[in-house]
RNA sequence: GCGUCGGUGGCAGAGUGGUCAAAUGCACGUGGCUGUAAACCACGCGACUUCGGUCUCCGCAGGUUCGAAUCCUGCCCGACGCA
């Protein structure tokens, strides 16, 4: 059971309002995703996750693959029987992985720039540490050397047992810094992979391809083309996005123009509250980003007025909530300097209250596009 | 009181004649982080600086030496042992 419902399409832009439904029920659109990496939410019980308002999770084949192993999820009853976490669940499928332990290590880069690289990785490049191939990716664990080999077959079956209630296709997240002949081959075997990942799949779980193109308008609007014309039942947009927010809305709007206007769209890993409206007004339905739970460890703080360090002494005498238009539990009980001393002091539980509002903050912002979309004003 | 060992930058702790403004860790400061190798990473951390350097510095005071955190003498302080 999948189904993706529009309720209402915005006048005034690509946003529209929807319902997916899913066998662990809705999931209100446009949403945004925590992400659950290893099976959690960082710091956070699966209650507390939903207490933050979260209403589905992405989890990841790789991680998961390598511990605790996809057998034992499922014997644990799938994802959601091992964490207990009851709403919709996403696993994503690997295929950042081969950026993030390949070019992503290498040159010491995210998936977004902030400005036009000095240099391009030809075609013909490897990673140091792992090995792309045209079946799939050789990893070496940077942690134990542990090898294994993912491919679309394998992230498919692997996903499978894993019983996310959306899966992921297997792709070539390409780095930002690929030249244009790098990333023509790669957007080939992303969608000859999108292929195989069709082909292999056998259970009711509802399966995203991965549109990819990194920011070149014709290979986007190629994969676009290609990838919504195969039988998904959504679609990833993948990789980066170009140097600005407007290069994002503008991108992802001439994707989604392309996409089945019918079908789910999810744009992989990208979301810091300032991108919400941007992810929104060109079409996007969910987004998932790790900022919330990422930054908050470090002690990061998302608030209506923007962000701040809640580590600098000055919060230490600062009796006020982190966020004074916040209604999270967080906000209601803690004061700034309780919160700064705990992170100061390395306390565990800093980082966890400030995780659990950081994710609060994310998940009434996305509540709040709603409203804006439901109320024509986005 | 005697003996032994020791006193190094905010803390811990290397160094034991030049290459030492002094390793390393912690703390602190600044910056970074967008499908999580991430409670992480980078840089800074004596003072001034035209960024080339200049000055001050290893308990305190002297001394030896071309040169001392490093050797010697005295003093102060600490730990331990013996009285």
């Amino acid at each position: 059971m999948f189904e993706f419902k529009i309720l209402k399409r915005s006048k005034k832009s690509r946003a529209r309002l929807g319902v997916i439904t899913t066998p662990h029920g809705e999931i209100e659109t446009p949403a945004f995703v925590p992400v659950a990496t290893r099976a959690t939410v960082r710091t956070l019980e699966s209650d507390e996750v939903e207490g933050a308002g979260a209403q589905v999770l992405i989890c990841n084949t790789y991680h998961l693959h390598i511990a605790p192993g996809e057998k034992l999820v499922k014997r644990a009853g799938g994802i959601h029987g091992f964490m207990q976490w009851k709403k919709p669940l996403m696993t994503d499928s690997g295929g950042f992985q081969v950026f993030s332990l390949g070019f992503g290590t290498d040159h010491g880069v995210g998936k977004i720039l902030k400005e036009e690289p000095e240099k391009r990785i030809p075609l013909g490049t490897q990673p140091t540490n792992i090995k792309i191939t045209p079946d799939g990716v050789h990893f070496r664990s940077p942690i134990d050397g542990t090898q294994l080999f993912l491919g679309p077959k394998e992230s498919i079956r692997i996903q499978e047992a894993l019983g996310a209630d959306i899966i992921f296709a297997f792709d070539e997240c390409p780095s930002p810094l690929a030249n244009e002949a790098y990333m023509r081959r790669s957007l080939d075997m992303t969608h000859r992979w999108a292929d195989m990942c069709i082909k292999a799949h056998k259970t009711k779980q509802a399966l995203y391809g991965i549109v990819q193109g990194g920011s070149f308008k014709a290979l986007r609007s190629e994969s676009a083309k290609i990838i919504g014309a195969m039988p998904f039942q959504g679609f990833g947009i993948g990789g980066e996005f170009g140097y600005d927010k407007r290069s994002l809305k503008k991108m992802l709007s001439d994707v989604h123009d392309l996409l089945p206007e019918d079908k789910p769209r999810h744009v992989l890993g990208v979301g810091h509250p300032e991108d919400f409206p941007y992810i929104a007004s060109a079409g996007g339905d969910t987004f998932d980003c790790i900022a919330p739970t990422h930054y908050a460890r470090r002690g990061v703080i998302f608030t209506s007025k923007g962000r701040f360090d809640i580590r600098n002494r000055r919060y230490l005498t600062d009796q006020k909530p982190l966020d004074s238009k916040c209604k999270c539990d967080i906000c209601e009980t803690y004061s700034r300097a309780y919160i700064c001393h705990l992170i100061r002091a390395h306390e565990i539980t800093g980082m966890k209250l400030a995780s659990f509002h950081n994710l609060h903050f994310f998940n009434a912002e996305a509540q709040r596009l709603r409203t804006r979309i439901k109320n024509d004003e986005l």
